[in-house]
DNA sequence: TCTGGGGTCCTACCTCTT
DNA sequence: TCTGAAGAGGTAGGACCC
């Protein structure tokens, strides 16, 4: 068996940060709100002709997936994820609504000043869902099950959006719970679920042992295969392998933790405010690129919504990441790191396009992400484009001797050539702060008029690459 | 017929420094 | 001066989540 957490008194019910806290004595109580379809919940709200109505949200175009899909198209056996082609031919008569993130943004932040108002400790998952440590709130309104109906009871007077609560002493259990909750659909029709269920500390072994192993965080397609040729079904199942076979399975970390999981003794705190660590954009292209002219346009586009949201959010990063995408699915990325944190889409650009030059194209690029990490506070100081550090550099400067003071050099594929003189730009404090101003410029024209109202001059009139 | 976008975390491997 | 070990930092890919 497992070793259980060890018990500390008078613990606060919450973590901020990054910051993990010993277990509380008394069992939790974690509160899992997870909206019911919530973006197609959002768009029947603004548009209620599409009540009742099998509503798909995303999967417009070609190539993309369905996002969102009411309980009526779910009973045709639409799926979110699914390839809107597959979608289209299950459900014919589907309505297909294009997503509107912005609006779910706003739903989104009034849900959870709703849930900020039951407890500061609210850990936010995704858009539609939250994690809740009621414990200490637990005297003053009432008990678990009563916060969960006040809750729903408010969220539907409010929002006019149904939710389903999962009540219980860990995360994951309260997950679990709140998906039993939830109504479902099948070819028989749409059958509304009991909107909360509650999971005793008692009961919480055996309700956890009862569900197939894949509902299990942590276990996706490929640790699924593993285990099922293990003849591991269920979480009981998993449960009863030593800890040692399934590190040997899945390797140390996941296997450890998943052990403890399925025993109910892995205490994963409600985590308040969680910074970022990465920023990116990507996307697919409706038809597939070969053109280095069109490419390079798109990394600067990409790296301009980066370079905003980063300077929106007060940040700067140290690592650029490309992300390719090949016509025959293949992913690779390329990354490069420097000395300095940078915020200013021409220089994430041209480290992007650096980064590029170095891929051959040929195969055709379906799609193309720019991303960036190694975040820091405060914003940039200056930067030079040959502060990079990239894979080439490294590998160039091993075989050459180790010196730092080469040329500047880039990876291209095994054929590794010094480039010409390093291209610098201006520092911030001379031609730099022009620029600065420059960019506090257009941050503030996009937060008035949107992220269409201004761009690089390059991109005039081609926004974004045709879409078919 | 295909297979999005935005994230986090982990692992393996490589290079550099001490 | 050479060598090996250990640790840090960086890169790339994979798995997973919503």
């Amino acid at each position: 068996m497992v070793e259980r957490g060890t018990v500390s008194s008078d613990i606060p019910d919450i973590v901020a940060g990054a910051a993990v806290q010993p277990a509380p004595a008394r069992p939790r109580s974690i509160v899992h709100v997870d909206m019911d379809a919530f973006f197609v919940a959002v768009e029947v709200g603004d548009d209620p002709s599409l009540r009742g109505r099998p509503v798909v949200v995303g999967g417009a175009g070609r190539r993309g997936v369905v996002a969102a899909a009411s309980y009526q198209a779910r009973a045709f056996g639409v799926r979110s994820a699914m390839p809107s082609a597959t979608a289209r031919r299950l459900c014919p008569e589907a309505v297909f609504v294009a997503a509107r993130h912005a609006r779910y943004r706003e739903v989104s932040a009034e849900l959870h000043a709703i849930l900020g108002e039951v407890t500061p400790a609210v850990e936010g998952v995704s858009l539609d869902e939250a994690f809740l440590d009621v414990t200490g709130a637990l005297r003053r309104l009432g008990g678990a099950r009563s916060i969960a109906a006040a809750l729903r009871e408010r969220i539907h007077g409010d929002l006019g959006l149904s939710c389903s609560v999962g009540v219980a002493p860990r995360k994951l259990t309260a997950k679990l719970a709140s998906e039993a909750a939830k109504p479902t659909a099948s070819s028989q029709g749409v059958h509304p679920g009991p909107g909360i269920v509650v999971v005793d500390p008692h009961e919480e072994l055996a309700f956890l042992h009862a569900h197939p192993v894949e509902a299990m965080w942590g276990i996706g397609s490929a640790t699924l295969a593993r285990l099922q040729r293990r003849g591991v079904r269920t979480i009981g199942e998993l449960a009863r392998l030593p800890e040692a076979a399934l590190v040997g399975m899945v390797g140390a970390s996941l296997g450890r933790t998943l052990h403890a999981r399925s025993w109910a003794a892995s205490d994963e705190p409600v985590v308040v405010g969680r910074a970022p660590k990465s920023i990116s954009h990507e996307e697919t292209f409706a038809v597939d690129h070969r053109s280095r002219a069109v490419l390079d346009r798109e990394v600067l586009r990409l790296a301009d919504a980066v370079a905003g949201r980063l300077r929106r959010a007060g940040l700067a990063a140290r690592t650029l990441q490309v992300k390719i995408r090949f016509a025959d699915f293949r992913t690779i990325t390329r990354s490069s790191t420097c000395r300095q944190p940078m915020d200013d889409a021409r220089v994430l650009a041209s480290v992007g396009r650096e980064l590029l030059g170095s891929v051959d194209l040929a195969p055709g690029v379906r799609l193309l992400g720019v991303g960036v990490s190694r975040l820091s506070a405060g914003g940039c100081t200056q930067l030079c484009l040959d502060d990079t550090t990239g894979p080439g550099d490294r590998r160039a400067r091993a075989r050459s001797g180790g010196s730092k003071a080469m040329g500047h050099r880039r990876s291209t594929g095994g054929d590794d050539r010094v480039e010409q003189e390093p291209t610098f730009l201006p520092e911030r404090g001379s031609g730099g702060a022009d620029r600065a101003r420059a960019d506090a410029a257009v941050d503030e024209l996009r937060r008035r008029f949107g992220d269409a109202a201004i761009g690089p001059a390059s991109l005039v009139g081609r926004r974004r690459a045709p879409r078919r």
